[in-house]
DNA sequence: GGTCTCGTACGTACACCGTACGTTGTAGTG
DNA sequence: CACTACAACGTACGGTGTACGTACGAGACC
């Protein structure tokens, strides 16, 4: 008998997690389940929780994970620039992860995060802002990239399919346009598709205004 | 025998989204399940399935129910500080059920939630603001009411007890003070406290930037 | 060689979950 | 009285996270 090589990688955490990220891309958190998981690697259930104390660990190192794809920012850039370069980057990295952005608020920094914590709030200390400003600045990015992109991906939620639109036509069709000639308009606005690129523009706005508060 | 009467109201679509949002209320979303469900309002599981389709559609209401708190803004006062008005009663709404806010996206809008948009976007329109600019600012101030709000309970989440602060401290303990001087001293001054008003504070930023678009 | 330790993988088992489905009891109508 | 309609119930199924006990193979010592 030559050898009973079996084509499985040998598990540790990194391996496991890499896997979580992947299914967890192509087919969401909620279908994650460890013993799912388990079987894409090769492996029974159990085996797992020798490498891992539970799955909220698992989430945990997934969003980490997330978190280190996240490049610093370059240090000569000015220091405006890098903020507004670290929220895209920031983005980026939610949107191609997409259940990312809803497990990150639900879980502790882990090692990552605290680098990617540091870099903003680095960037934030070498503007013009006043301490608390900047305090407050961390809070308002932060906001924008979470809550933006979580918003975005909510409409991809409720329709898992590609058929946003669908729903956003059956939608229009359950509320009566002459109470709510507004949401329907703004409905439309979506379908029409001109919702490009508010993201940075709203960013800017938010920088904008911050540099302007003292 | 004097009559069967049980002290319990008889069973209907109201009666367990109150109970259910009470539920949430008190010990969270993730704790509610059917049959926790149905035992505090004196039934068995399934019962609740004639007045309801799927847990699903209990989440979809409870989240309603939270959007039906929100007073309409008085037709009387300026389209801009209607807009604001509405946001700070959001806010309150969510903070008042702190499991609303990561539901809220979740879910698509039912007729609270529609009668909200149609409040929201209304005063909108009635600024000076462009059509496209309001479609901008509809999504700006929902994206800094929810995230801001996200943000905020997602400590409480991290911390369920009331111990925010020793979750805060053992968090300082992991990490080290001369890579990540700047996290230190962020994680400090919201140890200390002086982070109040600061959604108000931002959502006027916003709201200031947004007048000034065009 | 023998034996001992240790870490990883495995299988079983438990308590829970959402909910499909079939049965029961009761109130209302002819 | 018979018949209908429907709310409540009980049972059951397939799924979940994970505690616990067992099996086995590699290395360390004598």
């Amino acid at each position: 008998m030559v050898s009973e090589s079996t084509e499985r990688e040998p598990l540790d955490r990194n391996a496991i997690v890499v896997r979580a990220v992947g299914f967890a891309d192509e087919r969401g958190t909620d279908a994650l389940s460890m013993r799912k998981l388990a079987a894409e690697l090769g492996y029974e259930v159990m085996s797992l929780y020798n490498h891992v104390v539970s799955k909220g660990e698992v989430l945990a190192l997934m969003v980490d994970a997330v978190a280190s794809e996240i490049p610093a920012p370059n240090p000569d850039t000015e220091p405006l620039v890098a903020v507004r370069a670290l929220a895209v980057a920031t983005r980026a990295a939610l949107v191609r992860h997409p259940w990312a952005a809803g497990l990150w608020l639900r879980q502790l920094p882990g090692p990552a995060r605290v680098q990617h914590m540091e870099h903003l709030l680095a960037a934030l200390a070498a503007t013009d802002m006043s301490p608390s400003v900047a305090h407050l600045a961390f809070h308002a990015v932060n906001n924008h990239v979470i809550g933006y992109t979580l918003q975005e991906q909510a409409m991809a939620y409720v329709a898992p399919d590609g058929n946003a639109d669908e729903v956003a036509h059956a939608f229009l069709a359950g509320i009566s346009a002459e109470n709510h000639p507004h949401t329907v308009t703004h409905v439309q606005q979506h379908l029409d598709g001109d919702t490009a690129s508010s993201f940075e523009l709203v960013l800017d706005l938010i920088l904008d205004g911050l540099t302007r508060l003292d």
